[in-house]
DNA sequence: TTGGCATGTTGAAACGTTTTACCTGTTATA
DNA sequence: TATAACAGGTAAAACGTTTCAACATGCCAA
């Protein structure tokens, strides 16, 4: 592999010359000179050595992203695009996405072994939960990471996260459009974060119209397809008077639960109950009839991390405080044919 | 940012000591020293600067891989668990993955890019398809790498690939068992290596079995939905006598598309007709009923794809020259409840 | 004439490691 | 006793960049 000395000898010039040349230090060389340079560059084909200039500058234009192992029976909504999106993005930038896992060993300390030793210069966190001990962790250390996914209300950090209430909320109120009155959530368990602030969306919307939330109208459960049946059978068992016409789900596996039971005790889904999701995961819309979903806008989501990730890079290098920034994306609505009309 | 001289200062030795306690060389140093050394390295909090250690031995402990932006109408069954395993097996073995993309130029030129600037030390290859592009440059480059999936029979690389012939041959055994003998092969063109492949297995089943390939048996078609309705719809045109009772699909998506339109023509899935797809992409147990296919071993060919890639790159440092290995892995049958006996 | 400034160019230090070649004792061998 | 072998240790070169400080040169103002 040609170096940089190989290039300066090519062209008759010095190294530091060349090295000029290939960063643009535009008021430091010679328009000939500029020429001979990279004419020379193209001759014998030299591409800088990454890892030198890494050194030298002593960063690594790496960004670390830690893959979940996500269990077979649940389906992971959101990786493909948005690991896409963040690689493009992180591209743009001048940056790679390093991935890695926790190899069994405490998640804290791979991510601090991966920035002492210069691995990356920063991560960009998901799968977060409240109070997560990563964030904590990566917080006190003062080490750059912005985050898909809140936390802790009370910690200052950059973010971005999918705005589940108002999701849930452009959902409800599409069902009122069609007409309905007595919905239902199946949601997960309080400890989940996206959880609770879907279930915010439902109860919001429930409340600004002021349509009662019976008892029985709120399912907790797990995320699973069992979750959702067991959501069916609670709302099936309520009176037929205040029997809900349209569940909202929490997630696309839950809906799925919903509609699977709804279709065992011969309701017609889209007719006699309408089901909505939330993720959009690949196949719903393969099924029949198609689930009406939210879909995560993972596009923007990625490309907003990015350029926090940017913003804070640059200013940790010119040694400057910046405020934290956070922002809520809302999900789009992706109408399908598992919503109607009420009967009757 | 503690550095291997602070450690030698500390510790009262010199910075070759270290690196040798550092690195294991058991023989450079004594028990004392090496004691010396290692408390002075925790009482510092120090770790190894990788950028550093890579400029000097001239490798980057990197492997790219390269995202494929799949459409999202288009389910991509892969990814996840195989690039976690991926990612798990390249750390046992000291690497990273680096995840990259096309971002719009020459998929060669970013693969040359990233090897010229030594970004990367190899690369896993994925989607990979005949007279692959990006495989013929590889190997002209001598580039390090390994490929999840064939590309030309003739060419002479390194590369692991699921066992498509075997795992539709599977499938339709485990069909034979349960009685049928009108089997029917929803396929894709024959551009595609996979496809060829897989339906490789059914005439090898159909023909040891000594069973008759009607005409309409095999139907050709896109990775779609709609290409398992179409294959459905020339199925059912069959006349009475010879129409399968068995369809066995190139892949879920196809396999989908067959069970939507079957169950459009009042058939029961299961009984009537039995389906079996390829992939064991999530949410497919979820469908009712839940589905038959074949799970692709990606955990195992993770694993195989990083041994070889350590061999390569242990081979080519010590400058010696390996056979191509390959590997072909069998899929898994995951029994579900969309096949039964066939009627009558 | 001298000094000062702008413009190009360069030598060399630095980034943090690994490794080669060499040094210094001590012990075993002839 | 001379010397070879060896164990334990170190100084310094090297990896390929970037960038600082210094140095020429020419030109203009004082």
């Amino acid at each position: 592999m040609p170096t940089i000395k190989d290039v300066a000898r090519e062209a008759g010039v010095s190294i530091a010359t060349v090295s000029y040349v290939l960063n643009n230090k535009v008021d430091a060389v010679s328009e000939d000179t500029r020429q001979l340079v990279w004419e020379a560059v193209h001759r014998i084909g030299y591409t800088p050595n990454v890892t030198a200039r890494n050194l030298r500058s002593s960063q690594s234009r790496l960004i670390g992203y830690a893959w979940h192992d996500t269990p077979h029976e649940q389906v992971n909504p959101v990786l493909d695009q948005f690991m896409y999106s963040l690689a493009h993005f992180a591209e743009t930038a001048g940056y790679h996405i390093l991935t890695f896992t926790y190899a069994q060993q405490d998640p804290v300390h791979v991510y601090d072994d991966l920035m002492r030793s210069g691995r990356v210069d920063a991560f960009v966190m998901s799968g977060t939960v409240m109070d997560d001990p990563r964030i904590q962790y990566l917080m006190e250390r003062t080490t750059p990471f912005v985050s898909f996914g809140r936390s802790n209300p009370d910690w200052q950090f950059d973010w971005v996260d999918t705005d589940g209430t108002a999701g849930i909320r452009r959902a409800m109120d599409y069902l009122f459009t069609l007409g309905h009155r007595r919905i239902a959530f199946a949601g997960w368990d309080d400890a989940s974060l996206a959880g609770k602030h879907r279930l915010q969306g439902y109860t919001d919307a429930m409340e600004t119209t002021h349509l009662p939330i019976h008892d029985g109208y709120i399912y907790h459960g797990t995320q699973s397809e069992q979750a959702g049946i067991d959501a069916m059978t609670q709302f099936q068992s309520l009176p037929a008077s205040i029997r809900p016409t349209a569940v909202v789900c929490v997630s696309d596996l839950v809906a799925i639960g919903v509609k699977n039971e709804a279709e065992r005790l011969g309701l017609d889904v889209g007719k006699d109950v309408s089901i909505i999701g939330f993720d959009d995961a690949p196949m719903l819309q393969y099924l029949r009839p198609p689930m009406t979903t939210l879909r995560q806008p993972l596009r923007e989501i990625a490309r907003t991390l990015i350029e926090m990730l940017e913003a804070k890079l640059g200013d940790s290098a010119s040694g400057g405080k910046r405020v934290p920034r956070t922002r809520l994306l809302t999900p789009e609505l992706i109408v399908r044919e598992s919503c109607g009309r009420p009967r009757g």
